[in-house]
DNA sequence: GTCTATAAGCAGATAGAC
DNA sequence: GTCTATCTGCTTATAGAC
């Protein structure tokens, strides 16, 4: 069976979007890259926003995949538990960041933040509230759940600093990575330097949070 | 002595495009807010383009300060200097990516990152080289340079890595601001809420490279 | 459902008067 | 230097034939 218009104007605008930003991408190129007509966007979505929303949609589907190493089989059964699934999450983001395969829903995100006054202002409002509900909050708590095993003494609040100060360690790529693929003259994308990275970014948080070396040297390096 | 028409172009471009990206603002409106005739920017910059460039600039300029609390009187004395200037750094790099007084070179960066395939590619590599040059490797070898008394023990290549967390850890808030707020349901200007914020990143930092609690209780609460 | 043609408007750049 | 009028090209959305 083959693609419908529909489908296939969600797979180009997830592509699209994603590569150029909302107000970059044309309905015109947008029906040419689906191979359909210019009026199907009208007559499948009504509007060049709410096939935009569409498209966004179906792109955190995708990376909620990501949460279920967080939450995996209940809650942490020890300290050791709880650092590999806070491993696995990181290696899993800055795979998802650097590494992707598909359109990415953190990029289409951080861009329309940054242009957030330009266009619709409820299109924006929108957009972060679902995200939010569907995505950070429940990625945030899962993270905060795992911090608690390994970090006890600490309140919830100093948690969700951490949350952010390890979600910011991987999200820094996404914006940065031009400048530090300039300034170490290597490719992140590369093996050794895209393993270099998460191993760093998995021990400096550990260590951000004084876990004991003999527990980092049972998840690092990794295979 | 009145602002030149040249002046105001240089001013208003600033705001504007900080405000919302380079493809978001028309020329009639730069004019307008300029207060000074569309074909001014044709007649001062030649071109749109050129007009940007001058405007990010000038922006650069300002944010080249920041550098100075790193590079501060020569070489870190001490442990304890080098910690204070780490401390001094994020602190002041979080108070212009939470408290802006002005236009944020690092948010327009940023922008033109996650939309550069789109407009002019010429523009975009232009533009990197430009602030990797003037800001971004001068930054990052300066905070390398504080990083070697901290960590004598350590490789450049991971010191460089450290740069990157510390970098990342502030900029976080630049794409995830609306994110963090909606979650922890406060204001991230707020006072309390800053200072607990630059409070956490510079302990974790210290701690992620495993400086000893006596070091950071000096450097730490911030007054 | 799919297509073409076109409407209505805004973009950056320019020519030329003053 | 400063201004207006205009050119050329692109945008989203729509009307209506098939």
């Amino acid at each position: 069976m083959r693609e419908s218009a529909r489908e296939a104007l969600l797979n180009a605008a997830q592509r699209l979007f994603a590569e150029r930003g909302y107000s970059q991408v044309s309905t015109r190129e947008l029906a040419e890259a689906a191979g359909v007509n210019l009026g199907a966007i009208q007559y499948y979505f009504g509007s060049k926003q709410s096939l935009f929303i569409a498209a966004v949609h179906c792109m955190l589907n995708d990376c909620t995949m990501l949460r279920s190493q967080l939450t995996g089989s209940g809650p942490c059964t020890s300290r050791l538990d709880a650092a590999q699934r806070l491993r696995d999450f990181i290696y899993g983001l800055l795979t998802y960041i650097l590494r992707p395969t598909g359109p990415q829903a953190t990029r289409v995100m951080c861009r329309e933040v940054l242009c957030s006054s330009s266009e619709d202002g409820e299109l924006f409002e929108q957009l972060v509230d679902s995200v939010v509900t569907n995505f950070s909050r429940p990625t945030h708590n899962a993270l905060v759940t795992v911090l608690e095993t390994l970090s006890p003494q600490l309140s919830d609040s100093v948690r969700s600093q951490i949350v952010a100060s390890i979600v910011g360690q991987c999200t820094f790529y996404v914006t940065h990575r031009p400048f530090v693929e300039r300034i170490r003259q290597e490719d992140l994308s590369d093996d050794l330097a895209f393993n270099s990275i998460a191993e760093h970014v998995i021990r400096f948080t550990l260590q951000g949070i004084r876990c004991e070396d003999d527990l980092i040297n049972q998840i690092l390096p990794l295979k």
